[in-house]
DNA sequence: AAGTGGTCTAGACCACCAT
DNA sequence: TGGTGGTCTAGACCACTTA
């Protein structure tokens, strides 16, 4: 970059921000895998040619979005969705106390289908082009407390199948991240109350027009790329959606 | 600081973590008022006898919390609750189609009570100590979308009346700033579906037992302080409740 | 022109981890 | 002991606002 541009001299975008661009791209190529560990910061500085600083502000963007980790010691490492790390930032059902407990997923139903107008538009596809369905439920303890209707791109998740979702262990962001190289980084959540219909409400084992949660998630990767449609009817009897607003966990 | 521990040498917190105690302090003492400019970094930095960067550091913290806002050019300043600014921090409901609008709140109700066990715990008061109670609506365009039911310590808003609360201009959060000196920073709310009661659906304009989304909030100022309880009962035919995971507005 | 925040650099040292 | 991230400093210069 001081190849192109001399030292101190700021072109267009800070130079933190640009280099935060190559390591977004080169996360979202592969580059560096899930778990693994990034080059060290000066490492990173000579690559790009910039000073140690500059390099920290970039990472730091992406260690506030929890796609990286820093472990002072070790080094930084790119974000997993393993339990306990991203879980909670993509998962804001809590018990009524305010326990939160882990989440076990089962997904029991899995087709193809193409997409509609609407599905297409938001998944930034061509109307018609093939999707896969999926049914998923989440359960707290013994009970049931979600059920999610999930809405991927075929092209996109182009061999999975019911047996490996079936199979898998732990969440689907996580298998998407895993076997597809696919990283959940950012979601935009709705919410409305809803009444219960009759094939959901057996699964969630509460009576016909129960007042159930609806959220209607977008799931995105890098670039605020769309990746996954997630319509989640929520049982909050006993359970409600969390959300805090100001709060800063650790700062960077 | 200096005068305790040498430069450089680090004895239990960061320095800028000391720092930023000492800026909320000042702030939550009332030393500077909202939307009123901060000392200079480079004054602060005399002030507390540490870098600029060490400042800017500290500062860096409570802009992400939206509790200073940095202008190029102009200085820092106490973050304000008025539209535009903050408001959308507090307030998540959103037209169905993704608009968002200007609440218009208006209070409807105000009395004085005892808190019971459970009110006297979340707001860190006594059970019997005064309290207040309101009823608010929030307004998008003509239609009622929430009714909120809020509850106060009466100490800490020893003068308040149902005349002030009327006639004021803004919102409940902007005259707990204005007038009280109290600066909402943070909240923590949670979400479940219910069936609407008589009283609460005539104000909405829905049919009684209609689904509505319920939200209990406990909203905070400085160092979490609890401050407001609030119930409030969403109407999410036409309107949602937005959320968003992961997203990084603008970094500091 | 003067003052403010914003970016970038370079270097010293601390805290933590692995070996 | 050597390597990693974490903190703190000092200084130069840029971008923006105000007068």
């Amino acid at each position: 970059m001081n190849d192109v541009f001399p030292i101190g001299v700021q072109s267009f975008a800070p130079l933190y921000q640009e280099v935060r661009r190559l390591l977004t791209q080169s996360l979202s190529e592969g580059e560096w895998q899930p778990g693994q560990a990034l080059p060290s910061e000066s490492k990173l500085a000579q690559r790009y040619h910039v000073s140690i600083g500059t390099i920290r502000r970039a990472i730091d963007d992406l260690v506030v979005e929890q796609i990286l980790v820093r472990q002072q010691g070790r080094g930084t490492f790119v974000g997993t969705h393993t339990p306990k790390r991203k879980l909670y930032h993509f998962f804001h059902i809590v018990r009524e106390d305010g326990v939160k407990e882990l989440p076990e997923p089962e997904t029991i139903d899995f087709s193809r289908d193409r997409a509609d107008e609407n599905t297409a538009k938001r998944l930034n596809l061509l109307p018609g082009e093939r999707i896969i369905r999926m049914v998923n439920l989440q359960r707290l303890g013994r009970q049931t407390v979600a059920v999610d209707h999930i809405v991927l791109s075929h092209d996109r998740f182009r061999d999975l199948s019911e047996k490996i979702v079936r199979e898998r262990d732990g969440t689907l962001y996580s298998l998407y991240q895993t076997r597809y190289g696919i990283n959940i980084v950012r979601a935009q959540e709705r919410l409305r109350a809803a009444l219960c219909e009759r094939d959901t409400a057996r699964l969630l084992g509460v009576p016909t027009g129960a007042p159930v949660l609806e959220i209607n998630r977008t799931a995105m990767t890098y670039h605020n790329t769309p990746v996954e449609l997630r319509r989640s009817v929520v049982n909050t009897k006993g359970h409600e959606y969390w959300n805090e607003l100001g709060k800063i966990d650790r700062r960077i």
